[in-house]
DNA sequence: TATAATTCCTCTAGCCACTAGAGCTTCAAG
DNA sequence: CTTGAAGCTCTAGTGGCTAGAGGAATTATA
């Protein structure tokens, strides 16, 4: 049996994110000691493990609780799986490209040759989006 | 003069958060109508383009304020604008090396062969960090 | 000019995924 | 048995908006 401390230690889960996963109904209330405090086992250990590699992997809240519901059911089919998995890897490519026409501005942007505001290309930039190569 | 409808279609920028950036501080309230309604000149208009622009570019509030203060100076040095837009470049392109560690993890975990959950490599990398090749 | 349609007002609350803090209780070591 | 660490609940704050209620003002049409 863990404390909320341990398991926080084990798994590098703050203790109040911990608490809010269980708010958020991600992980089952745990037992109680007879002073009312959260009492682990291995399973509530691997499934917040889970949780948070999942986290670490960008998944969203919803998505873990469907892949958790998922992992609960061996026998099913894992499609329901793949098309989450599918679905965040094409966000994940789509926010690239976009911080990548970001990166493309900015760099251009910070070629700036004048000392001061009034010629500053950054600032003329931000002023007038014509200036800039791409959109965004 | 503009409405707050009329700058809004102008600059692309919702209403509501025309009055969230007023609240914020970014522009000033504009003068009023004798019915209390809001009324723009050309210089609230293109401020909130800068504004607008700016936000597209991914820059924080706080980063635009600062900006939207220095160009108010054009004969202050822009060695402040250019830090600020460097520093936003930097943090543009550590999201990209994140996401892109995310990228090809996510693309290893989908080449699942499997058909059920039990063997699934997407859960079962879920559950195992060690499974992976990269930190993140 | 009367009415109808549209726009605008303020205020509050919700989104996501936490994080911080107040004020109190329980636990574990010595 | 005392003390200090760790735990409890509850509330509120983060960023950057967005939505909705309930009402007032403006604009367009008849
Ligand atoms: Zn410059
Ligand atoms: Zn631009
Ligand atoms: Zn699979
Ligand atoms: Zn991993």
């Amino acid at each position: 049996m863990f404390s909320i401390g341990q398991l926080s230690k084990r798994t590098g889960v703050k203790i109040p994110t911990i608490r809010y996963y269980e708010q958020m109904g991600l992980i089952d209330e745990p037992e109680r000691s007879e002073g009312n405090q959260r009492r682990y086992t291995k399973d509530g250990l691997s499934r917040l493990s889970f949780i948070r590699h999942s986290r670490d992997l960008g998944f969203s809240v919803e998505d873990i609780r469907g892949l958790l519901d998922l992992s609960q059911h061996p026998e099913k089919p894992c499609s329901d799986a793949h098309s989450i998995a599918a679905q965040h890897l094409q966000d994940v490519q789509s926010r690239i490209a976009k911080l990548r026409r970001l990166e493309r501005e900015l760099k251009r942007i910070t070629k700036c040759d004048a000392g001061n505001v009034a010629a500053c290309a950054v600032i003329e930039t931000l002023a007038d989006h014509g200036l800039c190569e791409t959109e965004h």
